[in-house]
DNA sequence: CTATAAATGATATAATGTATCATTCGTGAC
DNA sequence: GTCACGAATGATACATTATATCATTTATAG
């Protein structure tokens, strides 16, 4: 997950709002709000963090329950997704591309800079989950999972320190 | 995970005293009281839950503060798992045997009846899993993983229904 | 028995999320 | 254009969940 330049945002913007075009909804300018803050930050962010970014960059301030609103809504657009593990959002990294979300995507967690990469599941690493899994007895029915650890950067960066 | 009989949860309640012992610590009264919430319970629970639980079968109420130190405190002695992705807490399943943990078990969760399942992982997935991390450059620092899926009763009854 | 630290009780407050209804805005019918 | 309608937002109240703090009680060692 990199921050954005201002250009590739607006062209994701774009690209977010032909997607919700497609579903019949649209992208208001609060949605719009929203859906950037989330792509200019490093990190997953907090409904409240969303909040604060939102107000910190705009004039008229928005009020807190339309963050939940429009979280849930962009949520269900497939447009930002939503860690359980720390319930903050990140925005798709496949807004531009048309990944149909196959629901094979997991996230990696850095522990150190809390950034989030999202990588496709490898048939390996499926196969040998619901291998697992139905050795208990069950059946997976999402393969969207959180993983933590330390990231390329940071690994480095502990490297250099010693 | 299975509703303990008394008995079976009697004699998991000693196996935790004496874990806590070797620890220096203490499995006071409370702390006994919402351990054994939780070891009776066929789901997690939440931290309300288990002061409602914990209020609900005894004389004298708990302070709600008192849950959260106490979960922190069963958390750390790895006598309660949290479950990052519901905020929900269970109790672990290696009480009784002397697994010492090895931050490599998974938690299967069943999205029909909320039941968990604490499972071992299996070699195959740890490595599947790792591979596919580094690929993104990243090393994973934790095998616990909280999967959802159905489990075999949930299965069955679905297909009876049909 | 007393000093000490650990644990609990009690209270206040912060942080987060939901429910509800009034208002505004965008869109299509006319 | 403008009117009616539904979608989206604004505003408010409230519920839920969690943290901070300090007084009190309890267990244990000396």
């Amino acid at each position: 997950m990199v921050q954005l330049k201002q250009f590739e945002c607006d062209a994701l913007l774009r690209a977010a709002e032909a997607a919700c075009a497609e579903n019949g909804a649209r992208l208001t300018h609060r949605r719009r709000q929203v859906l950037s803050a989330l792509m200019q930050s490093p990190n997953p962010l907090s409904a409240s963090e969303v909040l604060d970014s939102c107000n910190r960059s705009a004039a008229t301030s928005m009020p807190a329950m339309s963050v939940y609103r429009i979280l849930d809504f962009l949520e269900q657009q497939s447009l930002v997704h939503r860690l359980a593990s720390s319930n903050k959002y990140v925005s798709c990294s496949h807004i531009a591309c048309d990944h149909k979300h196959f629901q094979k995507t997991h996230f990696l967690l850095c522990e150190a800079c809390s950034s989030v990469e999202e990588v496709d599941a490898t048939e390996e690493a499926s196969q040998a989950l619901d291998h697992m899994a139905s050795a208990a007895g069950f059946k997976l029915t999402s393969q969207q999972f959180e993983l933590s650890g330390i990231c390329t950067t940071c690994q480095n960066n502990a490297g250099e320190r010693l």
